[in-house]
DNA sequence: AAGGCAAATGTTTTT
DNA sequence: CATTTGCCTT
């Protein structure tokens, strides 16, 4: 043993300490035992606003300082870009530049790094292009064309949808087993097609990232276990939003001796529809025997009545851990539940709602308005606009995903790399140019035909002289087009590059002619583009800028927007406000059939998702919470009723207010009876209302759609489950408020 | 080949 | 209702 003297091992004890202080100083009791866990494997239930990303990010500091792991062996994985860039964020601050060793990113973008890394064992050309699930969209399309499959009988997005989850669950399609049903030989038929023609063309989709990433590691034993021994700590986020796919990788990776921190909560797995496996953490101390389980059930969020509310409504779930949260904040205000006429007037609330939070100097940024389907979002927008209250509208269409930006990069991608076969289909004829389906079809066929790319068969078919003289000249004039964009390219800096395909490719000349303002936004979005370019950091800057920042614009679909800084009312999907907070929350639409969703409302495991949606609604709020819901609402053009949402009904009376029209409050009867009946206008009480369900002795149950006239001669038009709707007699009918 | 009109079709979203 | 898709006309 080299000899120390006492005064440096004194220094050592120092410094180990004041690690441990600052890294444990800021927690919790639970937390600090999370943090500072030496178990082999490590699985935290957090609760909604429990310091989870703290945790994790705690937990890696307390592996680097004091278990004295080194940042190089730290694999960080994540959902979303958003939750990685944070985690980037906080651990640079945490650790400073040691966290740069580190590899912290989404699944999707760690698959790729280990792809570009690896291409040739990954069976992978090296310039391998990422297939968004827009190409996949049109590269499906066009596999049902050559294959002569009938769309109407069998939905392109079906088929899509088919292939993606093939993926999650690990299967290739020859692995597929063999049909039993027509439906089951049709998409094998399509999967094998789409595989092939993906290979072909050198293209990756999403679920392709994984998979192959999966596949590369299983197929090649030293390089799995060289990224074993680099990595010796593997921390998970949102564990329970990994799908099948996503926990074969890690369980692949961390082996017999790779240890993992799964970080996640069962009661906000929302994903399910997508492939997420909530199976996973519930199964996690199954698969790994040796696990150490922490619950995070301190909530520093919200009041004690929000979070009783949110406690009431997810305890009606049975598939759960069973965690309960518990806050030492106040009590707060009471949830403020308005039972509106309409959805204009549901929006007028809001709005007035939201202009008093901000006469009495709240911020407009700290109010947020969540609802369960975009559609909602533009009643609301324009009650706000009324009221000149700046909003903010999160997710809908990003930036990269935008048609116009689409059909730019297209234009890059073809001057980069002819064999691109979804962005020459792309393009060929946008702006229109004279080459239609008929054209192209022609290309299409020859290329299939020669099993060459679309590209090389354009300029075989000009010199054949296979075409007619409109067509001829047109694809003449496409590849001169493209051949003149690529002069020089190599040589010009990413910028340019852009600038030039936007001024060549005429798209400003095509989006100008578009009607309305959309054409002018669409421009304004390609003069977009090339100001995000110019703050284009390469990660690698060996290797050619223009593909990293094409992969980086399919990875990362941006959905910054303009105005980020202004101080704005925040609307959003619930999906989309996972992981975010705000004073102040508007649920809207808070009606059966729309929240939880009419498509999600028979099965019972979607009805628990509904449920989890709606108990991550209400745990983003932290001081005030509404709820409100319409009595009707128009619904796809029609008109109607629904009754309040049961996830309402499940929040015991005493945390709620009601907030009547003219401002009154009272204590809620009404829409814990239902909305008191309009069918007793002449005080015949019939307990019958809009949206009430009833039972039929010969129809069986169903629900009241709308009603004339009043008394015994009210006619009543009922939804019922079995026979349809159904207009009604009131008197004859004897229907039974169920 | 392109543009116009009628019909169909509607969750949630990331990568 | 609003948007997208497919069919039909120029």
């Amino acid at each position: 043993m080299p000899s120390i003297s006492t005064h440096s091992v004194m220094d050592l004890l120092k410094f180990v300490v004041m690690d441990v202080t600052t890294i444990l100083g800021p927690l919790n009791s639970a937390q600090r035992d999370a943090v500072s866990s030496t178990d082999k494997h490590l699985l935290v239930l957090a609760g909604a606003g429990s310091g989870k990303t703290r945790v994790l990010v705690h937990r890696i500091a307390w592996l680097v300082q004091v278990e004295d792991n080194s940042p190089h062996s730290i694999l960080g994985v994540t959902f979303t870009n958003k939750a990685a860039k944070e985690m980037r964020n906080r651990l640079q601050e945490m650790l400073g530049d040691s966290a740069s060793s580190m590899w912290v990113g989404t699944f999707h973008g760690l698959a790729h790094r280990l792809l570009k890394l690896h291409w040739k064992d990954a069976e992978l050309p090296e310039n391998f292009q990422i297939l968004d699930s827009d190409d996949q969209l049109r590269l499906v399309k066009r596999i049902y064309k050559s294959l002569g499959i009938d769309d109407s009988k069998w939905p392109y997005r079906q088929a899509q949808g088919f292939i993606n989850k093939q993926k999650d669950e690990g299967l290739r399609s020859k692995k597929l087993p063999p049909a039993e049903d027509p439906y089951q030989r049709v998409m094998s038929q399509i999967y094998i097609a789409y595989e092939e023609a993906c290979s072909r063309a050198g293209m990756v989709d999403f679920g392709e990232l994984l998979l192959r990433a999966y596949e590369l590691w299983l197929k090649n034993p030293d390089l799995l276990s060289h990224y074993q021994q680099r990595f010796g700590q593997i921390l998970v986020d949102e564990f329970q939003d990994t799908n099948a796919i996503q926990y074969s990788w890690l369980r692949l990776l961390a082996g017999e001796t790779v240890r993992i921190t799964a970080v996640g909560d069962d009661d906000q797995s929302i994903y399910g529809w997508r492939g997420a496996k909530v199976e996973n953490i519930l199964n996690f101390n199954r698969d790994y025997p040796e696990t150490s389980t922490v619950r995070l059930e301190q909530n520093y969020r919200s009041t004690k009545n929000i979070l009783s509310a949110a406690n009431a409504v997810i305890s009606h779930n049975t598939d759960r851990l069973g965690k309960s949260l518990w806050t030492e904040e106040i009590e707060g205000e009471p949830i403020s539940l308005y039972s509106s006429f309409n959805e204009y007037d549901e929006a007028r609330f809001i709005a007035g709602s939201i202009s008093d939070w901000v006469k009495n100097g709240g911020m407009r940024a700290e109010a947020a308005i969540l609802y369960r389907s975009n559609a909602q979002s533009r009643v609301l927008e324009e009650a706000l606009l009324r009221s000149q209250i700046p909003y903010r509208i999160y997710g809908g269409q990003k930036f990269y995903e935008r048609q116009e930006i689409r059909n730019a990069l297209a234009y890059l991608k073809l001057a980069i790399n002819r064999n691109d076969d979804a962005a020459f289909e792309r393009i060929v004829n946008t702006p229109t140019r004279g080459i239609g389906d008929k054209t192209v079809q022609v290309l299409r066929e020859f290329a299939r035909d020669q099993n060459i790319p679309m590209w090389n068969a354009a300029k075989l078919v000009m010199s054949k002289q296979k075409l007619t003289g409109r067509a001829f000249s047109a694809v003449q004039q496409f590849i001169d087009l493209i051949d003149k964009l690529d002069q020089n390219f190599s040589k010009e800096l990413l910028p340019e590059q852009v600038d030039k395909v936007i001024a060549g490719s005429g798209l400003i000349d095509f989006y100008r002619q578009e009607k309305g303002d959309r054409g002018q936004s669409r421009i304004e979005n390609l003069q977009e583009l090339v100001v995000a370019s110019r703050a284009f950091e390469p990660e690698d800057t060996e290797l050619l800028v223009l593909p990293q920042f094409l992969d980086q614009a399919a990875l990362d679909a941006g959905d910054k927007q303009a105005g980020e800084d202004e101080d704005a009312v925040q609307l959003m999907t619930l999906h989309s406000s996972k992981g975010l907070e705000f004073p102040v929350v508007f649920l809207a639409g808070m009606e059966e059939n729309l929240f939880p969703h009419r498509m999600s409302s028979e099965d019972p495991v979607r009805l628990e998702e509904e449920r989890r949606l709606a108990y991550v609604g209400i745990t983003r709020a932290m001081k005030k919470l509404y709820l409100t819901f319409a009595e009707s609402r128009q619904q796809y053009g029609t008109e109607s009723y629904n009754s309040v949402s049961r996830f309402v009904r499940d929040i015991p009376t005493e945390h709620i207010e009601e907030i009547r029209l003219g401002g009154q409050i009272a204590h809620p009867t009404s829409y814990a009876k239902k909305t008191p009946s309009r069918f007793s206008d002449e005080g015949t009480e019939t307990g019958l209302a809009l949206g009430q369900r009833v039972a039929h002795k010969v129809f069986g149950e169903g629900v009241i759609l709308n009603f004339e006239g009043n008394g015994p001669n009210a006619r009543i038009q009922v939804n019922f489950s079995n026979v349809g709707s159904k207009w009604l007699v009131q008197s004859y009918a004897k229907l039974i408020p169920v």
